[in-house]
DNA sequence: TTTGGAAATTGACATAGATCAAGTGTTTCG
DNA sequence: CGAAACACTTGATCTATGTCAATTTCCAAA
């Protein structure tokens, strides 16, 4: 339990950087065809578009606070973001990660109740508040989808639940390395890569992995040391996981096998 | 941890209630202003009614299971419902409450991710699933009003998150005791009658709590009798507990005092 | 009113994970 | 290239919470 309350980011970033209005932004979006605008029609979306900045954020740096004014919202359209939350004395907890082309933000709110950073370099694409609220009201097929990503989220929050309350350290820690391994993959497919689902670079520190995990660096640390002696994983350079043996890692997560 | 994997309610119950098409059942409904249907037009109310029936369980009742289809919706009019999940051995973590006018069950989908059982008795109004989704594309005041019940879910699965993450046993039972209280006595109000919300009968078993808080019946009984030898609660007959020194209490929550 | 059973409490002990401390790798930057 | 800073690992304890077991309290049915 740390003493000191200590701000979970390492700075707050400038105002908008301005970008050209370019026509075909969101065609050429990364996540056009996944996202929140997937359904929408291309009349739509240049509406939309008319409210939009490009923006990028350096590993890190703050992209909303808990408790400043909301300016905006955001869709992932590139890198990793972490939502978290802190309690009066700095003891802190990652309550939920985001990955393309997750939107970011309470909608219908003007303040977010938990704090958004940037995990590795990111960029987004971003709606001022006011303007965007106003526009989901009026367009039934946006806010449908919106609600449709919601209910994702809260189906994912509901499972996290479950781990944090029940799972034992082993458990957690085989779950997020199946876990991570399938976000990176779909991340990857998502940018046109090549992938192999079985090997990837672990994209949180294993001080982020323990916030995530409500666990001690050292606890995560030893679990990964196990899971290594007992041949299901291999751990090359700190930060890229080899999985040797799926199937046992499935079984010792404690999860069902779907 | 249990051996064997038991269901976490008692019985599975008789299939609808028929109940006659009562023309002002929707104005008579407790909870017509605060929930689900508070935006409605009493035209749209109208269709609405059409595909509802009123459904009474019993305390302990199976409502909705995780793995049979979910044949519909449900809206709650009175009583306390419990969501929780279950791991393949058994382990169960409960991962909300519903109180009235609380919606449940996964919208758009046809299965629930978890479990719903009756904490008390409970009456709830009840929706055809397919014929409640295709009202639900239709109008988008439903949809909408349901879209921000499903925010306010998200930020309290979230609230729960940094609770079994990352506070200490006395820290969870403060505060689920200021918790229950708060909803204890919201539920009276809605219903008219008296409450003081500094005395309130508990709606959950010291095993139903300890489910929720993600510790053992054991350990939630301790925190009890130490916040009662601090002299910051009292506990009468097991079940009545009296807030003597609500300050006192949320220090020791660990929780911010908004 | 008595009695049986469920719910809750309390105690003794075991242990998973936290804490404190001392390392070893890895990356960055002068 | 070398040194500093950071990220991670490993070991030795400590402690909060779990586990197992024995009562006690409460409530319902006879």
């Amino acid at each position: 339990m740390p003493s000191d309350v200590e701000s979970p980011v390492k700075q707050i970033t400038s105002p908008y950087t301005p970008k050209s209005h370019d026509e075909n932004r969101c065609q050429l979006c990364e996540v056009r065809a996944c996202g929140m605008c997937s359904d929408l029609s291309s009349d739509m979306l240049a509406d939309l578009r008319k409210i939009t900045r490009s923006r990028d954020f350096k590993a890190g740096d703050l992209i909303f606070s808990d408790d400043q004014p909301l300016e905006s919202y955001a869709a992932i359209k590139e890198g990793i973001v972490k939502l978290s939350k802190i309690l009066p004395d700095g003891r802190q907890q990652t309550i939920g990660l985001g990955f393309p082309p997750d939107f970011i933000g309470r909608t219908y709110k003007d303040k977010n109740t938990y704090f958004v950073s940037a995990v590795t370099d990111v960029t987004v694409c971003t709606f001022p508040r006011d303007l965007f609220n106003a526009y989901l009201r009026k367009n039934s097929i946006l806010e449908h989808r919106l609600f449709e990503l919601t209910l994702n989220e809260l189906d994912a929050a509901r499972e996290w639940m479950l781990m944090l309350g029940q799972m034992s350290a082993i458990e957690k820690v085989a779950t997020v390395i199946l876990n991570f391994g399938e976000k990176m993959h779909n991340a990857k497919v998502l940018q046109g890569l090549p992938s192999d689902e079985n090997s990837y670079e672990l994209p949180l520190t294993r001080a982020e992995i323990s916030e995530f995990l409500g666990l001690t660096i050292e606890t995560v640390s030893r679990q990964f040391s196990l899971l290594k002696k007992k041949g299901l994983i291999n751990i090359r350079q700190q930060r890229y996981v080899d999985i040797l043996d799926r199937e046992g890692l499935r079984a010792l997560s404690g999860s069902f096998d779907d």
